[in-house]
DNA sequence: CCAAAATATCAAGATATATTGATATATATA
DNA sequence: TATATATATCAATATATCTTGATATTTTGG
């Protein structure tokens, strides 16, 4: 119970479903990206990240100063039901623009 | 957005997500028996059970004074994979308990 | 028409979550 | 080692949600 309430928690939440499907679209990407391509501070996307991950959505991979978070692999039927919903929602997603100044 | 996260916060409550088992395995109820079979009050029950079908899930019927909530039908995919998912938990549901005083 | 039963709604207090700005941590590089 | 960049965490405030108890609404039957 508790481990589903996490899962949905995370997607209950318009910032984190338009963060989610942002990655689905756009495969890897680093925190630096989704912020500037949000254009939201920095903590604000950190933390919507680390509850993505622990929802279960995401794994995220540290290479030198950067975090790289992408579609945690392989999905389970329940959160891959989600991405396909929200595939298929009609929702404005940000373009991509990186953000990272190296 | 709007439809998605109202359909998803409906779910997101530990009482609901047991109502909704609970109906998912017992078929057609009327709200004294999930309030008896539950031992919550009147007004906690009828306000969850309000926020199940404005998600989408639920479906209510009148019949004389009482209400008898069903699973809605035809449910859409990604509903039906939340009602896998929950069938899927091992969460605990009360046993049916008739609580209707006709 | 009145009373009782079933259900829905409302107001107030309690709890949880989101946002922001500040600070901490970690890594690369000069 | 010192500095700059990227990211994470924390504290305070604002906002949303849940629970309860009271009240309103609806329907049936006398």
């Amino acid at each position: 119970m508790e481990l589903f309430l996490q899962t949905v928690g995370s997607i209950y939440d318009e910032t984190r479903v338009k963060i989610l499907k942002f990655i689905n679209q756009n495969g890897e990407v680093c925190v630096c990206d989704i912020e500037n391509s949000f254009d939201m501070i920095q903590s604000r996307i950190s933390r919507h990240l680390k509850i993505l991950k622990e929802g279960g959505f995401l794994r995220v991979e540290r290479r030198g100063t950067w975090a790289y978070y992408s579609i945690r692999s392989p999905l389970d039927e329940f959160r891959l039901s989600v991405l396909k919903e929200l595939d298929s929602l009609d929702i404005e997603i940000p373009k991509l623009r990186k953000g990272c100044s190296v």
